[in-house]
DNA sequence: GACTGGCACTCGAAACTCAGGAGTGCCAAC
DNA sequence: GTTGGCACTCCTGAGTTTCGAGTGCCAGTC
């Protein structure tokens, strides 16, 4: 009974591996041509029934080959193979890649070129969040007398921006003022924390200059949050262009999916720890659209807290180990560099 | 032959219509009653015959419809059609989204997806360029002692991060002496002018903070030419979606197109005049690949100067009128927002 | 009891055939 | 210059056939 199971494993693991690699329903004959199973292609086909009788593969049709279900893959994923480690070449070029980056745009629209590159699949990389970081500065500009830009730099080297109107024309000398208590109160709190003490700053102004400084605060407010939050990097949607033949099941709602950022977050999911890496293989991602398309996402950051989540979204049928391979290296250069920060 | 030469382009206008609508080449019997031309089929298929003799229309093979050439539409986007104008009400909703945005990063994201929305094709947009604005303010913050962060803000509102790595740990005295020296030195200045005022900075340091002052001055000198040129934003890349039928011509050249900024950027040629709409139809674009695919692009900004340039990718076979109406009205509407600024 | 070879059966994919019809070009007539 | 008529072309789609990969099952072997 032991060997047999494991025979059936094997044989599991290597109809995923066929049809990965063919795109096309593998039968008892091809695979045992393919793989030494050491066995003929008639108990193969034995097993296989016991396998499409544990729901692991299906036959598209009857006398067709099999392909593996969506809980084949799971299981795949989760007991027959291992994350592929990359070679020491493809390291050295993942991280010269990203060292030339000079800003934090710049690392994360690198990351996601990178990732759409080795994965040739479509990648996604959510921008750090602000949660766990500080404020760095606040700078307040006159762009007009009438309207102000305010900027925001984090400690992860983000940088926001808002543009306030002000109501009547503002005092240079209210704006270096501001500039400074600003600064004085905010620099160096965690983005959380900072909404309190934005607060009390408001109390020490005169009232004859409180809207301006409610505005102001208003739009400080507003980038300490939310909205920062969903700023999502997209890329490599040309390798799409490899699923030609299924169009309207592979292409069409992955190109729609990424038009809509808030669905790519809920792929991506929460934040996991970094170098924990979560795989959603078709049905299991939480949009029907997508039911035949896997996510392979990790969440990246310091060693302990993930700022941000990054991955990639192929079809179920995609090669497993290396995708969670590449996606696992990027995460971890990504983090890093920005842990160096 | 003044009357058959003007019925020979209703004929030409009448096809092009068609054949945007249905997609389907267009024979005689159907134009005629589609169209009330008032006069036979027979009458219309020697003005087609003339036509194709012309090289405006052709036929997919013998005894098939016809369908325009790129002279074809040439013709008809020069002499045959008037860019349609869009509804108030449009235009209401036009105004009104782009007014939402808090930056000019938002301004973009917000252009892209407008004109993606409204003409349903593929939207590319060029961040204004740096050339023509001038430096609103330079900001050096300290990151960790040995990492600087650049923020340079421009009179567009532009705003571009440089990290700069410096040699040993930096004092914090230098820092605000070269911020405020910066500033002085360049606050004003017109980009392509600020070059030149840099290299005087440089000489008022001491020669033992001169390697941190240039490292600084180099990434200043990046961020004030081109680097920043080339930004781009793409969206509404699902309604390639919409040409399903024709994936390997239409669908496949356009993906692979976008994920190039480069190409992006030919494409849409160099900044005209704004409101000057330019059409490049099928072969007249400088992408080959891209012989199926019109490009109807504009340049935006103040009204004497174009900053951008801003534009859709589409098949060919699109709706010429609404769509330069749309890419005409959009361009407006954000001249004149950033005009505001 | 597990494995294997043999065999009849299934069923999709690809090739083939074949009418139907939209569309054309040409010509003679108006 | 326009029109109706007519023979011709050739794509489209439906129906048919063939081919073969693949299956399930069974009887035989180790």
């Amino acid at each position: 009974m032991r060997v047999l199971d494991e025979r059936k494993l094997d044989v599991l693991r290597a109809i995923v591996e066929d049809y990965v690699a063919t795109h096309e329903p593998v039968g008892s004959k091809t695979l045992v041509d393919r793989h030494n199973l050491g066995v003929s292609p008639a108990t193969v086909r034995n097993d296989m029934a016991a396998l499409e009788e544990e729901g692991y593969i299906t036959q598209p049709h009857t006398s067709a080959g099999r392909i593996p279900t969506d809980a084949g893959y799971r299981l795949f994923v989760d007991k027959l193979s291992t994350v592929k480690t990359l070679s020491p070449a493809e390291k050295k070029a993942i991280s010269s890649f990203l060292a030339g980056a000079v800003d934090l745009d710049d690392v994360v629209r690198r990351t996601v070129r990178l990732l759409a590159q080795i994965t040739r699949q479509v990648a996604i990389v959510q921008y750090p969040t602000l949660i766990r970081s500080s404020v760095r500065h606040v700078e307040v500009v006159t762009m007009t007398p009438r309207r102000l830009l305010l900027v925001l730099i984090t400690s992860a080297g983000r940088v926001e921006q808002r543009i306030v109107e002000a109501q009547e024309e503002v005092d240079e000398q209210l704006i270096a003022d501001l500039r400074s208590r600003l600064n004085t109160a905010l620099t160096g709190q965690r983005l959380t924390d900072a909404a309190t003490s934005l607060a009390s700053v408001t109390e020490t102004f005169a009232p004859s200059d409180r809207p301006l400084v409610a505005a102001i605060v208003t739009s400080l407010l507003e980038a300490f949050t939310v909205e920062g939050e969903q700023r999502i990097a997209v890329g490599g949607a040309a390798n799409l262009t490899r699923y030609g033949d299924d169009f309207e099941r592979n292409v069409k709602p992955v190109l729609e999916a990424l038009e809509e950022h808030v669905i790519l977050l809920k792929l991506l999911g929460e934040a996991t720890y970094p170098q924990t890496l979560t795989v959603r293989i078709g049905h299991e991602n939480p949009y029907e659209e997508l039911a035949t398309t896997s996510v392979v996402a990790t969440g990246y950051g310091s060693k302990s807290e993930a700022l941000a989540t990054l991955g990639i979204v192929g079809p179920t049928y995609m090669d497993y180990p290396s995708t969670m391979g590449a996606v696992r290296a990027v995460a971890r250069y990504v983090s890093q560099l920005l842990a160096d920060s």
